[in-house]
DNA sequence: AATGAATGAGGATTCATTCAT
DNA sequence: GATGAATGAATCCTCATTCAT
């Protein structure tokens, strides 16, 4: 029974369908008509909708850094004062709704394919921009000059638990890991001092 | 003019060209045909060697874990005392040998294979189980209680640092990355003290 | 806003829409979106009126022999003399109306496609022959006995210098055709004289 | 049973496929899978030989074109005197060789494809001019100035009766068709002098 | 030891056509 | 009258893999 107005409907079922299938597969060797069975659609109509393969994928990668974007701001937002506000940063790669397996495959993933593809490049980019310069904002009264180098080391560290979480089987531990994130950063700033 | 024992050769040169494809790739999209074309010899040959693809991928991934397992140990025997250990494996990793493009893509790509193929995972959990254990080994008698976690953040900032390093345009800078992660050792060090 | 009486309007504009994106390709691949978009509708009202695709093409082909038709007709009343009506027939394949780009292609893409479709060959047919009628009419008194042959090579003529306008880059130079066909039909009077 | 140099075996058997294919259907609505079926081999094989489906349509064009070259010219060593060799020239075009139902069909479909493709008009143009050339150097003692003209019109006369063959059902009749070039060249001919 | 020959299986993409609104 | 929604079928092309030589 078609409907109007289907289109965005339609989008999000496949942005979705393709971050599980590519969480599930953990590369992008997933095929239009996985995608397209998950969304509950035929693959003409994925087709139909972006066009092209890459397409869809661009579209789950970007919702995924949109999502993140979202929710770091919202975090933000919250916290008073240089160190929550590094916490709020911190937190929010690890929480519940970033930190679940699906999303971390599917981002790692991306990020794996941004060596590749322009279009992911460039959105990977914006992404390591923004967080890096949210790090360095809050990271320099704290550390003055001192700073670029823990927000890198910070950004490495969120990265590498990431990877480590993707690669983990069984549901990752995301407070275990901004604890650890989040000691770390004491550490440097306390040797900082 | 085929010549006895040539398997070893043609081996090492199918393993060393799938290490080239896929870091060149930058993911497991790559073809025997490219492989084989690589090393100079038909697909029909590469396949007579090894059987499938994936015993070749597999081939690929022992040989760079080998590498690396050999460096590290061939710099361990050489260092004295914990610190100088730890400093030790961590700069097998970014040391040139080891941390060039190629090579960092295919480490890359093969880690996050990991997630998916079993075989893939075993060889990396033999890595993980690996590191962590030399890590942690050293850091005892620095850290104490505090060792595992500080050894589970060291292996998290070496992976985030290498993943960026196989992300970034151009050729990895592997002593700043270094430096990084011995001055956080440092600062770890000297919050548990 | 729907209106009424809108089918003839409609039917129109498709005929008119195939035949340009046909001559616009060159070929009879042309999908029903790319005519129905031209048209300013949508694919779903374009089968609505037509049934199916080949049918809007049998239109589009009915309608050019159509227009052919009546223009030769309109030329052939104003003609005197045998010689004169030879001119008007002639004539009126070159003239701008026919004798443009989009029109002179997709005339032989139709042609082309009367070898294997029923339908266009019957409409192909009924062409062939008025033309060849229309011919031999007027050769018969100037040629007596040698007029069918006459008559089959203008009609070859004239077909010939339409697939050399059809093939040739840029605008088809109809004056300089029909005068070739024109003095080759003075040389066969001649000859037959 | 897998033999060795069977390369030019399948590329020629291919070639054929494709001239009796795109000949009976009278299009290039052909698929590769017809072509390799008739062809007595799997699509994959096609695709391996040729690499992509218009590489196959050209390599059969090409085959079209060389073939009439090889026959023009086998006739032109033997004819002695402008008139013979315009003549020669004229019947090799509808000799049974070339002047049989595939083949025709064949060459007006890659003939209008030249209006679509580059590569397709590229062997054309070289069809043309050669063709050309031919006429106007028997042409030019017979007729002087006059020759140019008169080369364009046998040229459009003589693609004339190969659209008409190739449109007519049931077996062209070459002769027929080549005593009517005959005999407008020897009025043209004869209205020149 | 080595390879050209060959293919089955699979995947992205397109498109005519239908249907409910 | 008009269209967005939806799909099945078809088509090109790729690739891992096998086999005979």
């Amino acid at each position: 029974m078609p409907k109007l107005g289907m289109e965005p409907i339609r989008r999000a079922a496949l942005v979705k369908a393709t971050i599980g299938e590519v969480g599930r597969v953990g590369s992008l060797d997933v095929t239009v008509g996985q995608i397209a069975k998950r969304a509950g659609m035929s693959t003409a109509l994925a087709h139909h909708y972006f066009g092209a393969k890459d397409q869809i994928f661009l579209a789950a990668m970007r919702h995924i850094l949109t999502e993140y974007a979202d929710a770091v701001r919202a975090r933000l937002v919250l916290a008073r004062g240089p160190r929550a506000r590094l916490e709020a940063i911190v937190r929010t790669g690890f929480a519940p709704d970033q930190f679940q397996g699906d999303v971390v495959s599917a981002w790692l993933t991306f990020y794996v394919q941004a060596h590749t593809s322009v279009n992911a490049r460039r959105l990977m980019t914006v992404y390591q921009r923004r967080l890096r310069s949210n790090l360095l904002h809050e990271l320099r009264p704290l550390l003055g000059a001192g700073a670029p180098e823990a927000a890198e080391t910070l950004a490495a560290l969120i990265d590498g638990f990431y990877i480590r979480a993707a690669l983990g089987q069984g549901a990752p531990d995301g407070d275990a890991s901004a604890a650890r994130v989040l000691s770390t950063l004491e550490a440097l700033i306390g040797g900082g001092q």
